[in-house]
DNA sequence: GTGTACTTTCAGGAAATTTTGAAACTATTG
DNA sequence: CAATAGTTTCAAAATTTCCTGAAAGTACAC
């Protein structure tokens, strides 16, 4: 495979894969993008290579660097922004885990915390509260098992981690 | 809280959740509503208690059996169907994992083999093809560290594993 | 085999999400 | 400080995704 086709195909898949986990698409790409560039793109640049307007470049860019995937980079002598992702794959989960952490499992588990003093002593109102519990139990474990991922170095991970728990 | 409000607002999260990690929402409210009946419901009493038309409740119904997260359940002397939710935690994200993984995680790591066996010494391809490899090297333990964790019991996960990896 | 009770399907409509593009804004240059 | 180069915003349009409802399908009962 040559890369033209390669790219266009990596760039449809991350595409398609973002989309599937609730990520929009164009933000996925424009990811997928700067991380196979060899060297920092412009705004320019990516709206080319992904046939997207400014605008969605833009807002999607501003997404991706408040997600701490890509940095703004400034070369000397221009007036325009580069873009570069990051590219130490742990270091792109590790981040990923902790915006969704943040936006979604945590505000979660405070829902379920209010829930959980639901009053009733009808079999509805028990099966009600004992689920939530069952629940929020769960998610608190998957909630500190990330923070300990989180904190865990790349080594580790790719290393030990699946020696010891097999 | 009270039971109708309480229920309402889990309804509500869980449908919401589901839907940024692009599960559509409906799915996900059914799902909510059967995990916290104390008994099997029918497609009418689910049509009626999220408002949702035949069709819908169907279609949808039939989604989450085939996650393994919902059963038919025939009663004796009637004519239709109730359903049931699986009802373990660990269950129900097993299954999804499984469900996840073959039909996101997997196809993708058979593109990205695809992808490595792109051409060129310019410096693009090359960064290209390195990149490719970073991420499906990281896929990969993510894929095998997942078979290893559904193959691995509840107990064991709720247990050991976090002190493990502390 | 006909009626009845229920389930499934799917084309078209509705709703939600994403994208555009032009105007407003900001910063730099001469 | 005016001109230029670039970035940001956001209302409206485009697209995608989801839902409805009616018709077709299935299965049981009599």
């Amino acid at each position: 495979m040559n890369l033209p086709e390669g790219k266009d195909k990596f760039l449809q898949s991350w595409g398609a894969f973002g989309s599937s986990w609730g990520v929009n698409r164009t933000m996925a790409q424009i990811h997928a993008l700067l991380m196979i560039a060899p060297q920092a793109l412009s705004a320019d640049d990516i709206m080319e290579e992904l046939k997207i307007s400014r605008g969605n470049a833009n807002m999607n860019l501003r997404a991706l660097i408040d997600w701490g995937l890509v940095f703004k980079e400034l070369k000397a002598g221009e007036r325009k922004e580069f873009f570069v992702a990051e590219k130490d794959m742990w270091k792109v989960v590790k981040n990923i885990i902790i915006q969704r952490k943040k936006k979604e499992l945590e505000p979660m588990l405070k829902v379920l915390d209010e829930l959980s003093s639901v009053e009733g002593n009808d079999p509805e109102a028990e099966e009600f509260v004992r689920m939530i519990k069952e629940i929020k139990l769960f998610s608190s474990k998957a909630d500190s098992t990330l923070d300990t991922l989180v904190k865990a170095d790349s080594n580790w991970f790719v290393g030990t981690f699946m020696k010891m728990i097999k």
